[in-house]
DNA sequence: CAAACGCGAGCGAACAGTCGCTCGCGTTTA
DNA sequence: TAAACGCGAGCGACTGTTCGCTCGCGTTTG
């Protein structure tokens, strides 16, 4: 008997489950395609039982990005940051192609950004996310160009645009190219970067 | 002339007519969300006739894509390359924001990524696309490193994907952040990879 | 010249199916 | 017992697609 009582598990961790196997689904079949009748079958409950817990689809997929929001939040957060700009641009660009390697998550990345191009709340929650992320890559840029450990030229919220971009191109390219060999083409970028920011020339501070 | 009795209009424009109208709505809604009611009412026709130029939805995607796909192809072949890689950049990096300020365009792209990543044919479309934007524009990069225009411990085609990679980045973000400004934005990207690329000494040979 | 004809573009109601979602009811828990 | 939980048949709306049909033009025929 799967003793399904009330009290062996909470409200919130029953979320957890749907939402867990939500995911699934939709990795495999993208928002729009994905049945609630799939999600049900996913997640071992009747409609009826998953309505209790997420009032609509839009709900548990408005859920689901914001989980994953929360993911990427915590892991800046948890970046080397006292070791350096490029030590710390590794470890996030190492976190990302794990992701990448758990193959499914980026196409749920790519499915949040079309469903942000049609969906304002989507849309409003991404740019904010996205605007933390990078002001803290920015202020980690500009931290490492007073110290004079890079070159000063480039303005910082631009570097760290272009730096979320790229990899966010590189994510969106592996989608459609499955055997792109994205590890090393990250670790170029990151090279190619370190060298533009002066790391060649570490001492010395007549850079131009 | 023609042999068939077509009316005033011939196959392939009807085709194209239907196609401009599609286009429209898939912008607005998106390729999963737009009903072919919507397109038939946008291209003023009657489900029967559409059907009689397009097999399927999912033809007027695929055809939709191609279309897009063949208008970047020609884009890159009309490249100023006699010019210097910076110049062909600038010029490729006008084209494309060109596309996003005539805005919705920049909504067809990610949900064609998204698409792709569902869609084995689009995917592999998109791929072959890529491969052979990234292939000249990584021969222009090898050509003026040989040249001794640019440094040369970069990679082609490294560099190259880095590009692609930083304008798709771009795009997906003005997607859900519509008051970014994407031209300054640009703009520094190219700045930056100029300087990395060592074009501010531009004659001189020996350059690393 | 007029009349008859064939062709095929265009039509739109109807189809079979799927969608997200609801609601009444039996079961379990406190 | 009251309350929370879980169920799943069923709802109305809407989907992409089909098919029997109309009708006007271009050609052939008388």
């Amino acid at each position: 008997m799967k003793s399904a009582g009330t009290r062996n598990r909470t409200f919130p961790e029953r979320q957890e489950a749907i939402l867990k196997a939500a995911c699934g689904v939709f990795v495999r079949s993208g928002f729009h395609a994905a049945s609630m009748k799939d999600i049900c079958a996913a997640a071992d409950m009747s409609p009826g039982s998953v309505y209790r817990y997420f009032s609509s689809k839009d709900a548990l997929i408005e859920a689901l990005i914001e989980a994953d929001q929360a993911r990427w939040t915590a892991a800046i957060d948890g970046l080397p940051i006292e070791k350096g700009l490029l030590p710390a641009l590794e470890a996030l660009a190492e976190l990302g192609l794990q992701d990448l390697e758990n193959r499914g998550l980026l196409n749920l990345w790519v499915e949040t950004a079309a469903e942000a191009s049609r969906n304002p709340v989507v849309a409003a929650r991404l740019r904010e996310s996205y605007q933390v992320l990078q002001g803290r890559l920015a202020s980690l840029v500009q931290a490492a160009q007073r110290s004079g450990a890079i070159e000063s030229d480039t303005d910082p919220l631009v570097l760290s645009c272009l730096i979320f971009a790229a990899f966010d191109g590189l994510i969106l390219r592996a989608t459609f190219d499955p055997h792109l060999d994205t590890r090393a083409l990250a670790r170029g970028f990151l090279e190619f970067i370190g060298r533009a920011l002066g790391s060649r020339t570490p001492r010395k501070k007549g850079s131009r």
